[in-house]
DNA sequence: TATGAATGAGAGTTCATTCAT
DNA sequence: TATGAATGAACTCTCATTCAT
């Protein structure tokens, strides 16, 4: 996209406000995508649903996005920005503490469940077992996430001199929690469609989750 | 199937041959595509292709199961009683305590993942996002499972006079912890194939979550 | 295609009638492929309107034809058998001679542009420039004809002691030979549907080409 | 493209420069287009590749050029003027004899094929069973072509007092002429690539076309 | 003149399911 | 019971062409 430049280096107006109308369009069109996948399914919602929803050709869908994958597999970046800084502000507003690691387990269920279920069903659901391709983004995206609660677990441990007790601990307790994070909210949001008990829920499984990682530090410090 | 009956009311010699046959090619079909699925994927697995690994016709495919999605139904069904049955031996063989809870937590990842991976693939990956038929029964499946864990937890703290915090704690758990198998299983399983360390990494996720368990009641009972 | 077989190695007549109508299918589509390619193009005809013209479903079509490609792969060969086989009659017919030769022309122009046009349109014409895949298959046709023509032309030299002049000269001629029925039949088929004239015209061709045979054989015999 | 003009009916220097930077921008695209449609097939070639391989809009293309039939026919009408005038100097250069028929002859394999192979491949191969129109100034090109050959062949007859022996024959021979070219084109350069022996194989190619001619004419004239 | 986003008809292909034999 | 040919709707994706700016 190579935007013709004024003088002074920036934008024409016009060019401006066609890269807004672009942008724009982008966005609708994920948005008519997230939509359509997380309420009918990945496989059940055609380019032609998704166009028309969109209120664009199809051809339109195929200029913004190489293909069907690709259309989820932004989706699922979008999505897990959202999730890793919903999550990363909650637990750094908190000084990188173990009361930080708690606040932001309760914003992931408060927050980000309750304000994007469509995009809990992206990951959770609608993202699982499609192409090689993007098995492999999903594969990526789990192990950022993985990662940040790893690290931000290492930082509260480092903080208060605790160490991990196996050599695989950090890792399988960072995983066991995306895996609470991810069942819990599958059956409250999905299958029981409990959004209204999901504040009192969603404390249980962090303080399940808290009992967890005690249990696997050499010295336990209770939350 | 109504098996012609002799005077005395057994099956005949060639009836019941003809019945264990019939059994025997259930569970080829079945098997074949408990194979597919986990290798190529749901979608990507024919009928066709089902047929040909099964060394039957398509149309004998059809005759021992009503459609594709019976089929995956069936696969998760067999995969619950397995799994079910593999925890509750685990869990009674050690008298209902915390330690057979314990014991049943090992049993998933050093018996069920190690002896039976593609049904993890099937249960964990491949029914999700189905039919709402499939996603209908996968619910009942997990529901199973929950109760059962739940039960479990509930037997061992009558046993020992304990009691949760709040009114959704033991449900909570009992999801969490299948959050947490599945999710191990899924990461080192299919994502890092590090089955040669699952039993290390199975110590890891179980002390976990006994941690959590513990966390939940009033009175903890550390094990 | 396994068909059963009864006690004597023979199928039973139901499969032999089965049998016979797949064939029958087989060429009908194929037919109609010809028909339309000849008459519309083949970019032009939609594998709907193949199917449509064969009286089957689309399904059907690729039932017997891997995809389009295979369509016209598939009637480039039996367009080949014809071709060499109506050629390769004529000439042995006249002992493999020069006279052999000169008929083996005429029987090109006479016999199969005459009664195979659409034949021809298939292979000098549809079958151009399409995918690599059927590029391949077309060279590899052609190779066949000149091998043909090259052969023939060298048992007619061997037989009368004759060589050529250059190292390329026998290839040479083949394939201008082949190129020579190549022109000629497009022209006066397609361009100028001269069809009622085309005795004649093979009749210049043949003796056009046999003078140029003459010219690059090392000691001229005269036909 | 009515370009203004000065008082005294020449055009204005900016106007002169716009002129030169139009013809500029059509031959651009048109080479463009050569390449890609000999290296990637017609149909595999996009207005939009085309237009980036040219650095210019997909509208400007269409600025330029009607539409993509428009492109080949453009690309076939320049092809015909470098063919045509290659061969008919060599051949005028030589007096109209039979000499010159034959260095016309090797001016095509020598100076044609090798010099210009996309040309080659444009009117060999991808403007072969296109649409109507297409084909419809295909058959003009060839026409022009094989009454060139037709109008060589008759000057030097003339000169020589030699006529031809059937009322078909001049045509006949003019259009294997071209057949021949066009098939040993075809052979040596798309499926052989075997450029470096052109020369060899034109030698052959055209002392067989001669030897055709010869065997028409009523007196043969050796050459 | 030039741009490039937008269109939308149309293509090839797949595959769950049926049913006459 | 078993076969496998047949169906046809549905899907993804392409691309020549247009047109507001």
């Amino acid at each position: 996209m190579p935007a013709k430049k004024l003088k002074d280096g920036k934008l024409s107006p016009s060019a401006l406000r066609r890269q807004r109308e672009r942008e724009h369009r982008y966005q609708t069109i994920l948005a008519a995508a997230e939509k359509l996948f997380a309420k009918e399914g990945y496989h059940k919602s055609s380019m032609e649903q998704i166009a028309n929803a969109s209120e664009v050709s199809v051809g339109a869908v195929y200029f913004y996005f190489k293909n069907k994958d690709d259309l989820i597999i932004q989706l699922m970046d979008e999505m897990g920005y959202v999730l890793r800084s919903t999550l990363g502000k909650a637990f750094i507003k908190h000084g990188a503490t173990m009361e930080g690691f708690k606040q932001a387990g309760y914003a992931f269920f408060e927050d980000f469940c309750v304000n994007y279920p469509e995009k809990c069903a992206i990951i959770f659901r609608e993202s699982v077992g499609k192409s090689t391709h993007v098995e492999q983004h999903r594969k990526e995206l789990f192990d950022k996430c993985t990662g940040d609660v790893r690290k931000a677990l290492m930082m509260v441990c480092e903080n208060q001199g605790l160490t991990f007790k196996g050599k695989y601990s950090a890792e399988v307790i960072a995983v066991s929690i995306m895996g609470i994070y991810e069942r819990v909210a599958y059956q409250y949001l999905f299958w029981q469609d409990n959004t209204h008990d999901i504040k009192l829920i969603g404390k249980d499984a962090v303080a399940f989750l808290l009992g967890g990682v005690n249990n696997l530090l050499n010295e336990a410090a209770c939350t």
